[in-house]
DNA sequence: TTGAAAGCGCTAACAA
DNA sequence: TTGTTAGCGCTTTCAA
């Protein structure tokens, strides 16, 4: 009942081989011929099997998409479907396949990678995070499997890993310096999880903008959490009980200030009359904050665009060397920054 | 190089088929030959190959997920990474993979949807849309290939397809009615794209509640927007607009609500002072607005979770009876409805 | 330019 | 309980 090559082959009166070359489009069958079997394959409704081809191919045409564990409420981020959507984009045009991985524990994540692989699902991967100490990069890199990072390796020796990321610590400098020339001093930072290679990123840029200036870096200014949401909210209540309350915020992530923002107005805390914010990532959402959100744009899709690029590049042609991509990013003034106004009396 | 089933056999000292079935883990094998199979498979580090295995089998253990179309903006919201989540946890507990759909436009997505069906690629699939004379869906109804809908398919006759729903009917009524005895009377309704089923139903609930309390529905009081947040936005002005302006908002989706509330902000409407807001879905991060808004959790995770489950059995056993689910919602009373005050003068 | 035939790695009858 | 063998549907040498 299913139409194969060979039903092809015989109503269009030659061999199952000649119809094969047609599907590859190959250059040495005559246009007649290619005529005759495309609508034989037209009147039976053909279609490839696509295992059959990958079997005798040894490619598949797929890429897979490693996400951080969906246990974790990262995974939520609106972030994740943009990424996607960009390595979609691409992987559409060069005519890929997606696969998901499914795990929802490290350890399952790399059972799954691991079967991936091995099992030839798929001709390349694309991790769509990064974060210190990864098993799953590692085992990549042993089995010299063509993949890349959204993000980069923790290891800046790590030469030979394709990457395409932000340069976030001059990103997160550039904020703090804003900040700095809005005559803020008192900055603080509130930081994702912290082995994740961004959040490092961050917190470089951060201390060296306020070291250049000659602030000192305070200890009590930093805050990290794992969870986006309620992270925010709990690091705002550990800033804003110090005797020196900061009078502005870098967060490192759009919802993460969603969640901030929220519990600054239920302090009554002003943005940004009491308190400036600027975050990361612009997300669609975060132009619909009240105020709009300051934030540096990443470009989110172009992130997922270029890694499946240079994803296929390095699949199609095995040689070429390891690339790293920065994606440039923008910030993007909006309304919750705001100059220093010195108050007479403290707070 | 690759290990195959064979080099297994040759160092347990078995046939190729043995091998097979110990890791079908068939019982007609005994328990020693197994372990000394699963010995050899260790020591050579074997993974089954994924494409000579469908091949065999006709079978790929992997379902398919076809998204709305991706240039959509709908396509970020937070509820897809949501159900994804659902449909993740199902499918890795049953050991099956997730196969993405790639397509922006309608023709491109039907155009995979026809290779994943006819090319063997998976063994069903969940549409994660519910839409208007959907084509995929006829497609998909006429080969007789296992789907399931997230939503409703259109017509109300089409009983052969299993569905997961909420009764977002009945969810909109309940909401109208809490408005209502919150002693609204001015209920505006903003609605999402009108070729949406959820949609539809969301304004016959809506409409209901209004006829039943004897309130007359206006039609200036329900405006539809395709885009989520633009359109959120948009509606506030017309409705703002209006001589008689609503005393409370039904909005679609939360995403929408974040448009709403920041426009509603600019013009210095209170919420829910001047205001009442209710909307639909509770994204994670619904309860980061400010105020965090009241809105009926429709359990995106369990809708995608029993998408995901009904299908597998759909799969497994073909002779089974179409299942139409309902997911039972939840409205969340946070901060954005409150009693109409009377207001002496017209705004 | 086309055809014949071997083989990709696995499963499943059928035999033993 | 295990082995033998014929495919699954396609690609790709090799020959013509």
């Amino acid at each position: 009942m299913t139409v194969t090559i060979k039903d092809v082959a015989k109503i269009a009166n030659v061999a199952p081989s000649t119809v094969s070359r047609v599907i590859a489009n190959s250059p040495r069958i005559s246009e007649p011929t290619k005529e005759k079997v495309r609508e034989a394959m037209k009147e039976l409704g053909y279609h490839p099997n696509f295992n059959a081809r990958s079997l005798a191919n040894k490619s598949t045409k797929t890429i897979g998409l490693v996400m951080p564990n969906s246990a974790n409420k990262t995974f939520q981020n609106p972030f994740f479907p943009e990424v996607i959507r960009g390595i979609s984009s691409k992987a559409h045009q060069l005519e890929y396949g997606l696969y998901l991985s499914t795990g929802q524990s490290e350890q399952e994540i790399f059972d799954e990678v691991q079967d991936m692989v091995q099992g030839k699902r798929v001709d390349g991967i694309v991790l769509l995070y990064s974060k210190v100490n990864d098993k799953v990069m590692d085992y990549l890199r042993n089995q010299k499997f063509p993949f890349t990072v959204i993000g980069r390796p923790y290891d800046e020796n790590m030469k030979d890993i394709t990457y395409v990321n932000n340069d976030n610590l001059k990103a997160a400098k550039t904020v703090t310096e804003y900040l700095i020339l809005l005559g803020h001093q008192q900055i603080a930072f509130i930081g994702g999880n912290l082995d994740t290679v961004v959040t490092l990123d961050h917190m470089k840029g951060y201390e060296k903008a306020l070291t250049n200036a000659g602030i000192e870096p305070r200890k009590d200014y930093v805050v990290f959490h794992e969870e986006l949401q309620e992270g925010g909210q709990e690091a705002v209540i550990d800033l804003m009980s110090l005797s020196e309350r900061p009078t502005a915020l870098i967060v490192a992530d759009d919802i993460m200030t969603f969640g901030v923002m929220r519990m600054l107005n239920e302090m009554e805390v002003k943005v940004p009359d009491d308190i400036s914010i600027v975050s990361f990532n612009n997300v669609m959402i975060s132009e619909l904050s009240s105020p709009p959100m300051t934030t540096v744009d990443i470009n989110i899709f172009s992130l997922g665009y270029e890694a499946a690029n240079c994803l296929i590049e390095k699949i199609m042609k095995p040689g070429t060397e390891p690339r790293q991509v920065i994606i440039p990013h923008k910030m993007i003034k909006r309304q919750t920054c705001q100059r220093l106004v010195r108050r007479l009396s403290a707070q």
